[in-house]
Parts: structure tokens; C-alpha cells; sequence
DNA sequence: GAGGACCGGTTTTTT
DNA sequence: ACCGGTCCTC
């Protein structure tokens, strides 16, 4: 495939800082990988060269076609798993012990609801979300506790509390929540500027795609990195910034002009992915937004469909729409279920597309949602292992100590923390030195000292076969057998077959995992792997991609669904009170749109359950700001009402725009003209309604 | 300390 | 409809 001449450009490009500011589709992220194999092929060490991604799926990619084409290996990964390395091989330098523990976001919120309940507040989980949220809003905005002012009425000087606590907390614990993995570099490279230069003579070379989503924790970061050589390429597109909620911030691309003076600036016109109508159906809809900067996307792709939008009744009809047009697709227009994908605005509208798929025996994999490393059972046995590996990690130590039941309540636990604290010693440690009786503070009953007792002989278990070098899958099996987990898992029978297998799985990863890496295989670097995030799914290679508009940010498909195209949903209700808000949720629109390679298909449904009530939505703004000649719509039909005669009628199956689904059950004249009985299936009633006056729609 | 009944908020998006 | 939190009883 050849560049065109602005590519080659980008490409080629060797010292000196670039912008590329350019379109969806217009080659950004081939240029990023073009250009790693560039400098390469000119010379530069693969050791000198940075290429940061939004995903560590992305990470994968681009470091497996660079190494298919140079075969060398390149550190392509996150912002945050840079900060990782860059912390384990230099945090001493801030008093951190370099063997920290990683928090997901659980994990977090745990801590920052013992934060909360320390702090003398009630035990709330939604106000301990809230203020995760703004200690992380504080951290990528590089504010530290102690500058932390509220910024909002519902944050008060509390939040500033749970904040500095927090933090105490963390490093007593010996872990780092995500956001510290982009904060702490920055606070080291402060502190230590001999640390920072080691690490610019390093890294020569940086690369950052979806330049337009980086916040401004992780700007700093790589303004650090490149202060000294200038030698940094980002590329990115204003119209796809979707994460200002996680403080990007697109000001760092004017920022960027003006912090690294005389950087080229190149844009790319030339879309290579989608068809014309996809393509100006997507750029229609974005010039509704007021803060933009213009620029051109044009597709020598001519022809092919319109974009279809279907407006179903509800949300049944909707799946029946997605079904027929999947199942139409594979059978005419030459695409596999691999070629297929569909894009929602929160996780919880995949649960229905599931059922539907599992119903039809229609292969989809979830991309993103739920992750398997969070589900109780493996966040469970895991905490096990991470005691283990980590003594002072309380969140873990607490998650189970009492799992299965060891008669260690909430207030024993509880004297056995805060007497660990007082001591300053590691939480397991602790336990293990009061067991020995060579520590009194704390006296327990009989029962409480043999349920410590026993919790301690499976951790120091677990410790001495980790000291062997045990396999990680080994370690795992062991924790699982003496733990005794078996046992909570068979509580809910319900659900225990389903949470074996998974445990089941995570054996199985470990054992591949280890097959795959020869001699690095330390179970911290495998501990540390699942808490970025990135172990390499493997993909299913005939599968129906499934997957929130976020998460789609980057891919391409030939038949893309954007479903749920409803006021409420998209734009969703929580982003509707601000112009910017909904700005958002239109760049959001067209991402998910500009996925799309030939196939567009819009859904919007006009009746939806939600919180178990019914509710009536009326079609996303964004449907009508699309123009009308790139698209094909149900539209005219919608409103059509069959005359029906009498008899025939009954039985049929009836929507109303008001009542909802209903059943014909009596078909008769009345002075008012034909008249039928409807049963509607939510009311549970019965009504007589004029046919004329009704507006029903039939047969559906 | 454990287990059950009851109440109320809940779903935005992710590394 | 579901989960997390509280209150109550054993
Ligand atoms: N010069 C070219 N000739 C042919 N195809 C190209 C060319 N440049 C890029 N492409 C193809 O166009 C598609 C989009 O490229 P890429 O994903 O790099 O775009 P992008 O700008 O990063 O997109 P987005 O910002 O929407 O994620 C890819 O399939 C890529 O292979």
C-alpha cells in the first residue's frame, strides 16, 4: 500500500517535534507505526524509541506490525504501563518501596471507603465513588492533597481529608492506584532531575497517537521525556476526543505548538476506510458542534449504500432488526460474523444484543465490559496470592481473611488493623508475630485465634512455595485447594458451576502465560500484567465484535451497528445539561460512526425498559443533524396505519405509542368507526381504542 | 458473628 | 430488577 505524499512526509520525518492533525481514517495510526519503522531502518536503536497507544490492545498491535516488518521489538504500551516501569525501576527516590502493589479501581474505592468510615463519615458507596472521582480528576490534573481545593458544592473539605488519607494509606499499604502511575513520574522527575535525564538520554525518540485524548498528568509526562531532544510525534483528531471526563483536554494540542516552537504541523485529507455516504453522513453530523476546528476528509470510495437508520418499536423489534441485518449481511454481502460490530454507549445495553445473539447461536465476543479479573471469584483467590506477595497490602488482606467464614467479624478485623497500624508493621506480619505470641495488643477468643491461625498457615504456605519458584499456576491451584474458597463458591449453587470454570481459566491462563515467556516468569510481573490490564486476549477469530462506543476508538470494521440512538442514551442523560456535554456525545456519535468501513446501520428504539419501569424515548438529536440524502430510513412507514378489517385483526400484535405492546383481542364498530380491545402487555389492562385515532402500529 | 429482611439508589464512558 | 448497606434476631 502506497503513502500518499503527506504520509511520506510524517513519515520520514526524523528529529524535531510533528503534529499530525488529521480525520478518522486518514492513516494516523499507520503513520505512527510507518515511522517507528523508519527510524529504524535509518538506524536509531529500538531501545531509543517510545510509541505510547491508548489501549494496550492498540500497544499489541502496533508492536507486533512493527516487529512483523523490522523484526524487532519496540516498547509500544500505555502511558500508565510506562509509568510502571519507569516507577519500579526509580520510585525509592520518592520513599515508595520499588515492589508496589497495584489497585484497580475496586480496589480503590474499597480503600476510600475505609477513608470515609475513618474520617467519621457514614459507610456510602456512592459518595466514596465521588470522591474517587475527585481525587482522580485532582491527580491527572497534577493537584496534590494538599493543594486539592473542592470544585464543586457537593465536594467539601472532607474530600481534601479522604484525599491526604488516602495517600497515607496507599504508600502504608504499598500500592499505587492508576492514576499514580501517571503522577508520580511527574512528581519524581520534579525531585530528581538527574533520574529525568537519564531517562531522556534513553528514550531519543517519542510517539504518541490519540494525541487529542491525553490529559494533562500525561502531557507533562512526555513534555518531560522530550524536553531535551524535541524529538516527539503526535498524532491525533479533535473531532474524537471522548475522554475529557478523564481530563483530556484538547487544549494540549495548542499547548503543544506552543511548548515545543517550531513543531511541524501536518494534516492528512485522504479518508482510506469508509465509503463517501458513511463518511459525509459522519461529518454532517459533527459540523453541529460550534468548537471545532474544520478540516477536510474527503474518500474516493463512490457509491455503495446509504447509511440505514431503523427507528424500532421497541427493544425487541430493535434486536430483531440487528439480527435479520447480521444474518442478511453474512449471506449476501460476503462478510463473516468477524467483519461485523456493534457499538452501544454504556455496558449494560450489551445484556440484551446477548441474549439475542445466545437465542440465534450467532459467535460475539465482548471487547472491554466486565473484565474477567473482575469478578469476585478470581479478585478473590487472587487476593490470596497478592498477601502473600505483598504483606502490607490491607485491601486484599481484608478482601479475604474472613472468606470462607473463619469467625473474624467486621470488629476483630478490625482491632487486628488498627493494632498493625499502631505498630507500623505489615498487616500479615502482624498476624503472623501474634500467633507466635510474640505480640499481645490484640487478645482473641479461642475461636478468633484459630480462625487467624489457620488464615496465616495458608499465606506462609503460599510464601514458601513462591520462595521455590513454584509455577504461577501451581501457586494458584494451592492457594485455591487451602483456602478453602471452594467453600463460598458452593454457597451460591446457583452460580458455583459458572465460577469453578472460571477458576478453572485463570489455571489455565497462568500455565500459557508462563509457557509463553522462558525465563522472566516472576509472579509479580504476571500479578502486575493483570492489573494493567494487559494480557493479551485472544481474539475470536469468527466472532460478532461487541463493544462500547469508548472502547471502538481506533478500529475499523466493514459493517458497524451504532445502536440506541435515543435521547437519554446517546446523548446520555448525565451529559445533557452542558453544551460542551453534549459535544462530547456527538464526537462520541461520530467516532462510533466513522468505524464503519462500507456498512452503517443506526438504531433507535421509541419504547425501552429500564429500571424495570417502561419508558418512552424519542429519537436521539443526532439522527436528524445527519443529512438527509446520505441516508435510508424506516421512517416513512413508521406512521402508516393499516385499515384493518374487523375479524382479521384479531389476535394481532399492536404497539402504542402511549400503552406500549398489546394484543388485539375483539374487533367491533362503534359510532366512532372501527374499534378494537387491546390487551397491553405492561399495563396488564385491557382498553378500547379507535382504530382511526389510535395510530397503531400492526404486525410487528 | 452470622444470616435474613428490608430499603434505596442505580448505569456513563476506562487506564 | 439488582446490589449494597442497615437493622434485627439468634
Ligand atoms: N496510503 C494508504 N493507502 C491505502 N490505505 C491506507 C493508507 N493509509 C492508511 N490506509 C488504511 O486506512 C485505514 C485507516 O487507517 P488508520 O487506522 O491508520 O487511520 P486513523 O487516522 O488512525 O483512524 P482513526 O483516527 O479513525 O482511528 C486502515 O485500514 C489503513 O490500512
Amino acid at each position: 500500500m502506497a503513502l500518499n505524499p503527506q504520509q511520506k512526509l510524517a513519515v520520514s520525518h526524523v528529529e524535531g517535534p510533528m503534529l499530525v492533525i488529521a480525520g478518522a481514517g486518514s492513516g494516523k495510526t499507520k503513520v505512527v507505526t510507518s515511522r517507528i519503522c523508519n527510524l529504524l531502518n535509518i538506524g536509531v536503536p529500538s531501545s531509543e524509541i517510545i510509541a505510547l497507544t491508548f489501549t494496550n490492545k492498540a500497544a499489541n498491535e502496533m508492536r507486533l506490525r512493527v516487529q512483523n516488518q523490522t523484526n524487532l521489538q519496540v516498547w509500544t504500551s500505555t502511558f500508565h504501563a510506562l509509568g510502571v516501569l519507569i516507577l519500579r525501576e526509580s520510585i525509592s527516590h520518592l520513599g515508595y518501596d520499588n515492589s508496589f502493589t497495584i489497585y484497580d479501581a475496586q480496589d480503590s474505592l474499597s480503600l476510600i471507603q475505609n477513608c470515609l468510615v475513618l474520617l467519621g463519615q457514614k459507610k456510602d458507596r456512592a459518595i466514596a465513588k465521588k470522591c474517587k472521582m475527585a481525587i482522580s480528576r485532582s491527580k491527572n490534573n497534577l493537584i496534590s492533597a494538599e493543594n486539592f481545593t473542592p470544585s464543586s458544592f457537593e465536594e467539601t473539605e472532607i474530600t481534601g481529608q479522604v484525599y491526604s488519607l488516602y495517600q497515607k494509606k496507599l504508600k502504608e499499604y504499598g500500592a499505587l492506584d492508576f492514576d499514580d502511575l501517571l503522577y508520580l513520574p511527574i512528581a519524581l522527575f520534579k525531585k530528581e532531575p538527574e533520574i529525568l535525564a537519564s531517562y531522556q538520554r534513553r528514550w531519543r525518540f517519542l510517539l504518541i497517537d490519540e494525541y487529542q485524548d491525553t490529559n494533562k498528568a500525561q502531557y507533562q509526562l512526555i513534555k518531560c521525556l522530550a524536553q531535551t531532544h524535541q524529538n516527539i510525534f503526535t498524532v491525533g483528531d479533535p473531532d474524537q476526543s471522548i475522554y475529557s471526563w478523564r481530563g483530556a483536554d484538547i487544549n494540549n494540542i495548542l499547548s503543544f505548538e506552543k511548548d515545543f516552537p517550531g513543531a511541524h504541523v501536518i494534516t492528512l485529507e485522504e479518508n482510506y476506510r469508509s465509503t463517501c455516504h458513511i463518511l459525509n453522513a459522519a461529518g454532517g453530523l459533527i459540523t453541529n458542534n460550534a468548537q471545532r476546528y474544520e478540516k477536510k476528509l474527503w474518500s474516493k470510495q463512490t457509491g455503495g449504500e446509504k447509511v440505514t437508520i431503523y427507528y424500532a418499536q421497541d427493544e425487541r423489534d430493535e434486536m430483531r432488526f440487528i439480527i435479520n441485518t447480521v444474518m442478511r449481511c453474512k449471506e449476501n454481502e460476503n462478510l463473516s460474523f468477524a467483519d461485523m460490530a456493534i457499538f452501544y454507549r454504556t455496558n449494560a445495553q450489551s445484556r440484551l444484543l446477548e441474549d439475542a445473539f445466545l437465542s440465534q447461536g450467532i459467535p460475539y465476543q465482548i471487547i472491554g465490559g466486565v473484565s474477567f479479573y473482575e469478578r469476585k471469584e478470581i479478585k478473590d483467590l487472587l487476593a490470596y496470592v497478592k498477601v502473600a506477595c505483598f504483606p502490607s497490602d490491607a485491601i486484599s488482606f481484608a478482601r479475604v481473611i474472613n472468606l470462607p467464614k473463619r469467625g473474624l467479624g467486621p470488629s476483630t478485623c478490625d482491632k487486628l488493623y488498627h493494632a498493625a497500624a499502631q505498630s507500623q508493621m505489615p498487616i500479615l506480619d502482624f498476624c503472623i508475630d501474634l500467633i507466635h505470641g510474640n505480640n499481645s495488643s490484640v487478645s482473641l477468643s479461642k475461636k478468633q485465634s484459630a480462625g487467624v491461625t489457620e488464615f496465616v498457615r495458608i499465606l506462609c504456605l503460599l510464601q514458601e512455595k513462591m520462595k521455590q519458584n513454584v509455577a504461577i499456576s501451581d501457586i494458584l491451584k494451592l492457594a485455591f485447594d487451602e483456602s478453602g474458597l471452594t467453600l463460598s463458591i458452593k454457597e451460591d449453587p446457583e452460580t458455583a458451576q459458572d465460577r469453578f470454570a472460571n477458576i478453572d481459566e485463570l489455571l489455565n491462563k497462568a500455565i500459557s502465560w508462563e509457557e509463553e515467556r522462558d525465563e522472566t516468569h516472576s509472579i509479580y510481573t504476571f500479578l502486575e500484567e493483570l492489573s494493567l490490564n494487559a494480557q493479551v486476549k485472544k481474539e475470536q477469530q469468527q466472532a460478532l465484535s461487541m463493544l462500547t462506543l469508548h472502547n471502538s476508538k481506533g478500529l475499523e470494521f466493514p459493517l458497524c451497528f451504532v445502536v440506541g440512538l435515543e435521547e437519554d442514551t446517546l446523548p446520555h442523560i448525565n451529559c445533557k445539561d452542558s453544551v460542551e456535554g453534549i459535544e462530547e456525545e456527538r464526537r462520541l456519535c461520530y467516532v462510533g460512526m466513522t468505524r464503519a468501513k462500507r456498512h452503517l446501520y443506526l438504531t433507535s428504539t421509541s419504547y425501552k425498559r429500564i429500571f424495570g419501569q417502561s419508558k418512552f424515548m424519542t429519537p436521539s438529536r443526532f439522527l436528524s443533524e445527519i443529512p438527509e440524502q446520505y441516508v435510508q430510513s424506516n421512517q416513512s412507514d413508521f406512521n402508516d396505519i393499516e385499515e384493518d378489517n374487523e375479524d382479521a385483526a384479531i389476535g394481532k400484535q399492536v404497539f402504542h405509542r402511549d400503552f406500549g405492546p398489546g394484543i388485539i383481542q375483539r374487533a367491533y364498530n362503534t359510532s366512532l368507526g372501527l374499534t378494537y380491545d387491546i390487551y397491553f402487555e405492561d399495563l396488564q389492562t385491557t382498553r378500547s381504542l379507535v382504530a382511526r385515532y389510535a395510530k397503531l402500529q400492526h404486525g410487528y
